[in-house]
DNA sequence: GTCGTTGCAAAGCGTTTGCAGCCTA
DNA sequence: TAGGCTGCAAACGCTTTGCAACGAC
């Protein structure tokens, strides 16, 4: 694989991916991976996941008119759910159905994207509580 | 509505967004405006747009990865196909099913997104041509 | 004539790149 | 020690904003 030398930084960004359990943005993998290699840098971050793609260890997950997120590759199929209050992305486990009953005919079904939107439980959970202090 | 003043440039704006068949980035908006206003400028566009949005004449169209686009409001309810073979995004009526089983304990679902990934009707028969004639 | 609107240019913002110095192997 | 890697800062492309001039009403 790409990675030719193996520097704090890299095991940073690595680990950070690892062990996160959603997919994480640039921005998210340098805040996290400073915790294990606190003189990170955005452009290293923006490098390294680069190589990590071109090795195939990550995917990227895009969603509808946002920033690329990134998570470790070989899962199983998924989908995401994105919370518009704290703008973070959780995972969603299976697959909406009639999905081919949507395709129009003579096209060829290949594959889907499916992504929620809305709030979050932790943000359910905050607006509740700053209703009842008011 | 936010329109106070019928300018040339928003009618240019607006009747580019009318008459196109297909959703209008801001880059292509400026260049078919053009056509009716020629010193139409970029940051008129925005402005434009995002004035529109919030009138609600015109709605976003999030696609993975892509720049918004945008496109007349008031249509039903739709989503996208979307051919990798010739780029093309077509219009999907109907919804999957199932989408609230999907959504985490705790968390609001409030809108959703679906692509599909295929091939279109036309790129179909033109890979079927192809075949017949080897 | 007023004042909302425009076009330019400059500022933001997220991402990429050039480069001198650092550090892994 | 060599040269890949890093961090800084500048460059980039797209979007937003400040401002003086313009023009719809």
């Amino acid at each position: 694989m790409g990675m030719e030398r193996n520097t704090i930084q890299r095991r940073a960004v690595q680990r950070t991916i690892q062990e996160a359990d959603r997919p994480l943005s640039p921005e998210e993998i340098l805040a996290e991976g400073k915790r294990y290699c606190p003189t990170l840098g955005i452009a290293t971050v923006y490098r390294t996941v680069k190589e990590f793609l071109a090795d195939g260890w990550i995917s990227p997950v895009r969603l509808p008119g946002d920033a690329a997120r990134y998570e470790i590759a070989g899962k199983t199929h998924h989908h995401y759910f994105y919370c518009h209050r704290c703008a973070r992305t959780s995972e969603v486990r299976g697959c909406p159905d009639g999905l081919h009953r949507l395709t129009p005919s003579g096209f060829k079904l290949e594959d889907h994207e499916v992504v929620l939107y809305g709030t979050c439980a932790s943000c359910v959970r905050e607006v509740k509580e700053g209703r009842k202090r008011k």
